[in-house]
DNA sequence: TGTACATCAGTGAACGCGCGTTCACTGATGTAC
DNA sequence: TGTACATCAGTGAACGCGCGTTCACTGATGTAC
């Protein structure tokens, strides 16, 4: 009788990671335990060793992998509603608005922010995910600071702000405004923000005499 | 040879509280033992369960202080405000400037929110848990509805704007700029994103052309 | 095409440590009479 | 004021369980010749 591999080549990694990831942002990475994702992924424990060296490992795989889709799913979007108008601000508004609409979309509501996720378990991560937290950050200020220049080129700002804490708003909202959908258990809450946010950028580069 | 009291009565519960939430917010609640805690209090573990049912009623107590402590000290700055100003929307502008103050005194930044801590390890805890802590969010939005009623009655908005959301704007804003703040280390961001959210109400009741 | 060896993707059993929790007990302080 | 008892604020030792990690081993697949 053949023994048939129970998954194709090289997917059990990704199913740990995808059981992982969900398991953190329910409860937390401390409270995760490699047990319960081995049990779900059906592999025995000394399986998960043989793709991680250690917990931290698995820490910093995620991290990335998220980072990295994140950062994938955002350029898209963005890209595709830039390219979609030949004036930087009103793409921009475009991309703000899908954006609303993909949070919008979300079945459940967002799931979490593993960034979110790990700051409030800072102490348990080793410097290389820290930095990878922080460059993450980064490039968000940086994206959408390359936004805000080449919008307000074309139109002056109608008050005085730091574009680079404009830049910083978007992340902080998407953030402050995942947590508080989550709380209250309302999922509309987050796309709500986000399109509060696209009427401040609207205000601030167009002024509110101009409706 | 008398022994003398470590401590004046009652005042080890409330250090247990406060190693506790410092603890939980740089690395989670499930990461933060019992074990730990105690030997800073200097008791042993069997004093922590004189104080403490079990760890749950240590989560409860934590969120509970929390909460309690932060509405005081916010209901104090805005009512403060509120009170020097005869006009709500100028109350209000100078409240949100003294919460950016505020922040901006803080030395090391921020410690952290517990609400978007437990958010984030919410399988941990029990319905009554989170139940305090939603509640704790919509007493926020409630409270901040209140004055933008006040405000709008005075000074019709210049763009349509939900008013429920623009409440929970600043919680929001609040719990995502402590995350930005906390992993990019730079403590600057979180009165930044406070005094733009008050550029923002500026300009919803005042218009951007009375500069 | 057949064979030898290497690599891939795991298994199973064992480990020691730390965790939350329990329980019987204690010594100082407070209260009633 | 003195005494008896209750309460407060703990101690010390023990518990079982689950956790992350290690190690020797394995059976299917891939590759070189």
């Amino acid at each position: 009788m053949l023994k048939v591999r129970a998954q194709p080549r090289g997917r059990t990694r990704e199913r740990i990671l995808e059981l992982a990831e969900s398991a953190v942002l329910e409860k937390g990475f401390a409270a995760t335990s490699i047990e319960e994702l081995v049990a779900a992924a059906g592999i025995s424990k000394s399986g998960f060793f043989y793709h991680f060296q250690d917990k931290g490992e698995l820490a910093e795989a995620l991290l990335q992998r998220y980072l990295d889709r994140d950062e994938a799913v955002y350029n898209d979007l963005f890209d595709r509603a830039d390219n979609l108008n030949e004036d930087p601000l009103h793409g921009f508004l475009v991309g703000l608005k899908l954006f609303a609409e993909m949070m919008d979309d979300l079945p459940h509501g967002h799931p979490g922010c593993l960034v979110a996720s790990y700051c409030y378990q800072d102490q348990m991560f080793n410097k290389t995910v820290r930095d990878l937290n922080a460059a993450g950050v980064l490039r968000w200020r940086r994206r959408f600071r390359g936004h805000f220049d080449r919008i307000a080129a074309r139109y002056p700002p109608r008050v005085e702000v730091d574009l680079d804490a404009l830049a910083d708003m978007i992340s902080a909202l998407a953030d402050g405004g995942i947590i508080i959908s989550k709380v209250a258990k309302d999922k509309s809450i987050l796309p709500k923000q986000i399109m509060l946010y696209r009427e401040f950028i609207r205000t601030i580069f167009l002024g509110t005499e101009t409706q």
